[in-house]
DNA sequence: ATTACTCGGACAACTATTGTCCGAGTCAAG
DNA sequence: CTTGACTCGGACAATAGTTGTCCGAGTAAT
């Protein structure tokens, strides 16, 4: 089980849309974290198309949250990017088979699948818990200082 | 995000494996499950790497487990399967970029890392608190009846 | 009207997973 | 003790998903 790298990239993104006044283009957003500018753009399509982040085009264009960070939560970014199908996917092992179960049997999910799923229904709510905005205090807090600040006037400065 | 099909696989093997008396070969889970038998072995590779089965070769070889199944947790054979690593990896994105975080105050994971780390704990600790035996009640209990019984008696016959 | 800048989806390269095969080893039987 | 057949184990391809890249459509400012 692994989730993709580009869900870290998604969640920094976020938090710093959280700093901005104006919209962020992706290609700013990729030279401040110093990563692919193509690539991060097809995670913000992702997070666009999930209706997380608004874009504008032209030319003083880019990316801005749709709600207050502290209406999104990091589950929502989290299954954006990743989707929002299940991690355990159960092929209905039980209906194969010589000693296979009988179709009409099988109504209610099997044991293994019930476990697997509360697991995950565990991992989003804990995922849930957490907002973007508490990632922002939680920077701050971090660094007792104005990292946020910082970003939020390296956004402003360097505009045309 | 998505975890490997072998996983499903595997835990039905370890059921299955609670009634049997005698070792079980990888072809006869196989055709038990319908499943590609050469693929199967992989996984059951894996289970035995990480101690869970005993494999014994010979003519009348096979897998066991190694312990009472009420001592394997559904966790022990997921992460036999996938790894015991974390499903998200933090790249340390703070320390890069034009405002990249020095090294020295970086010691502790970032809030995101921190996040994603306590909603996998959760995760784990709902797969670490069911066993292969609690599994194995269900079964009983969801079909009030012999199934299990029935694997027995079908991994007893038709041995030579 | 122009121009430059933005996003958006279509297009390859690569890695990880899935699936397959054959040889080494071992136990049971003759 | 020899034979034989059956078992696992790791090395070898095929496939699918992810990562990464590109260029065209559209839009706002000039």
């Amino acid at each position: 089980m692994k989730l993709s790298g580009g869900v870290e990239w998604a969640l920094h993104c976020c938090v710093v849309l959280t700093a901005a006044s104006r919209p962020v283009p992706a290609t700013r957003l990729a030279e401040l974290h110093q990563v692919s500018s193509t690539y991060l753009a097809k995670q913000l399509q992702s997070l666009s198309r999930a209706g997380l982040i608004r874009s504008a085009q032209g030319k003083s264009g880019g990316y801005t949250l749709t709600r207050p960070a502290g209406e999104i939560t990091v589950l929502d970014v989290v299954e954006a990017i990743e989707g929002t199908g299940p991690a355990f996917v159960c092929t209905e092992v039980r209906q194969r088979g010589p000693l296979a179960c009988p179709p009409e049997a099988c109504t209610a999910p099997c044991g293994i699948a019930r476990t697997m799923y509360a697991a995950e229904q565990a991992w989003r709510d804990k995922l849930r818990e957490v907002s973007i905005a508490d990632l922002a205090r939680g920077v701050d807090a971090d660094y007792e200082g104005e990292v946020l600040g910082q970003v939020g006037g390296w956004l402003a400065a360097e505009r045309s």
